[in-house]
Formats: structure tokens, sequence, C-alpha cells
DNA sequence: GTTGAGCGTT
């Protein structure tokens, strides 16, 4: 029999693909599954039933029905109920993946003055996906101070980049994880946090919509005039603790979030509150 | 307009 095409389509009313049969008029499940990644077999609706069929499957060949192929549209399956095709299975457990291990910003050490971010993230989008690059300059000149951070999306770039050494724009340069996140920085129970490295543009408004995401948040406070910083509360001290070390990126940039350092005012009022027994909750929130 | 170990406007 001379080779064939058969019309096989992911659903019944999508347009169909044709794939090739054997020379003994069979079809190999291989070949569907070239076509179709993950497919373990076909189905057709039956003209005179109106029932959809299964196509006999033996050692991974697949037998027409009694009359031939035929011009009918041979529907794919997939294992169990999982419709899914492989590109949205590897994206789905590559998503899980990226939960496991959260990386950090690195610090890039070495830049030549001309360095811009762009540069950074086309050097390092070899690498990885790139979702931070920051080149650090004077406020005043403008000038690369020569250095700078860059975030990935995955651990393993950021583990791959740390291990080796970088030639940027003709100069050796070294990352590392910066010092800010060396050293077990121990948690204090506060639920409050402070929220370094904001730009002016974030709002209290912004910033109570980003950390929303991990907690209950009961008060934002933005220092004016502008300072760089900000202090975020949350209901529960367990969602600011875990925060606490972390590098978080709110509108495009990296902020730091560590511990809120008490107020010295309220460290004079803690000791004060402790001695007259009123509640500590209410008044050294 | 300069420089070359460092650590991000607390």
């Amino acid at each position: 029999m001379a080779e064939m095409y058969i019309r096989v389509a992911e659903e019944e009313n999508e347009e169909p693909m044709e794939i090739p049969s054997e020379d003994d008029g069979t079809v190999l499940l291989s070949t569907v599954a070239a076509q179709f990644p993950g497919a373990c077999g076909l189905r057709y609706r039956s003209p005179i039933s109106q029932c959809m069929r299964g196509v006999r499957l033996v050692e991974g060949v697949l037998h027409p029905p009694e009359n031939g192929w035929g011009n009918l549209v041979y529907v794919v399956n997939y294992p169990k109920d999982n419709k899914r095709k492989m590109d949205e299975i590897d994206a789905s457990s590559a998503k899980i993946k990226r939960g496991d291990q959260k990386t950090s910003d690195l610090i890039v050490l070495g830049l030549p003055w001309k360095t811009t971010e762009q540069d950074l993230k086309d050097y390092f989008g070899a690498f990885g996906e790139v979702i931070m690059a920051q080149v650090k300059r004077d406020v005043k000149t403008g000038n690369s101070k020569g250095f700078g951070f860059v975030r990935f999306a995955d651990w393993e770039t950021q583990n791959k980049v740390i291990n080796q050494r970088h030639m940027i724009d003709g100069r050796w340069c070294d990352c590392k994880l910066p010092n800010s996140k060396q050293g077990p920085d121990e948690p204090m129970r506060s639920r409050k946090v402070f929220v370094g490295r904001c730009t002016e543009d974030m709002t209290t408004d912004d910033l109570r919509q980003f950390f929303m995401q991990y907690g209950e948040v009961t008060d934002v406070f933005i220092p004016k005039p502008f300072r760089a910083f900000a202090f975020v509360t949350f209901a529960d001290d367990q969602v600011a603790s875990s925060l606490c070390g972390e590098d978080l990126i709110i509108k495009g940039v990296s902020v730091h979030i560590s511990n809120a350092e008490p107020k010295h005012s309220n460290i004079a009022i803690s000791g004060f509150c402790l001695g007259r027994r009123p509640s500590v909750a209410a008044l050294c929130g």
C-alpha cells in the first residue's frame, strides 16, 4: 500500500494535521507523538454510532478501523485526564522549580566606567533571565562607581554566575553575594519591617499594594522628605520576619527588607510600659 | 576630564 496521510487534531473541531501512515496502512504512535508530544493514542467519532471510538493500539502501532482510515479526523489522546501539551507541562514544572530556591541580588565588582545597565542585561542575559540590573553612580556627576547589582530569575543561573569571572566590556569582573546578604541576621519578633533602597516614586499605596501579597498590611510609613526607606507593618509578625533579609522588586527596583530597629523613644516607653503593667501591645506597637 | 578596592541615598 502506498504511503498515505491521516488527519489528526488536538480537538475535534480544530484544524487537523496530516500524519503519514506506514506501508501496511498502520500509523505509528511515535509518528503521532512527533507532532503531538505526550500523545498516547487516538480516537474518532464513529459516523454510524456518533460515539467516540478508540483506535486500536498494539505495541505502539495504531490500526485503522474496519473500513480504513478514511477522511475522518482523529483526535489525540493524552495520558489520564491530562490534556496539557508537553510545553505546558514543562512550563508548570519550571514554575515549581523556580519557587524552590529564591535568588538574591548579586554585586558586580570591577565594572568599566562606561558599562551601563543595558550592557549588564545584555551580558548576563546569556546566562539566564535577568530580572534586575543596576549600575551604581555618583549622584552628582552620574559617573559609574564601577560596580552594580544584578538579579536572576533562577537559582541555577545565579550559581553559575557566581562561580566564574566575567569579562565585561574589556575588564574582568566578579559577582558575589553582597555583604547585606551574608551572615545570618538574627530575626527579631516584630510586625514591622524596614524597607531600604526605596525610590521617590514609591507611594504608600504602592507599598501597601505590593506587600499585601504576603499578608495583611496594617501600616505603611514613608518619612518625608524623601529618605529612601520606609516602614511596613503587618498584622502578623511571622509575615514580617519571613521577609527580613529578602530583596524584593518593587516598580522595577530592588528594595531590601530588614528588621525595623526599634525607635529610641519607644525603647524608653517600653521600659516604662513594662514597669507600669499596661498592655504592651497597646502602647508599644 | 581623574580612580580600581569595594557593598546598594537607613
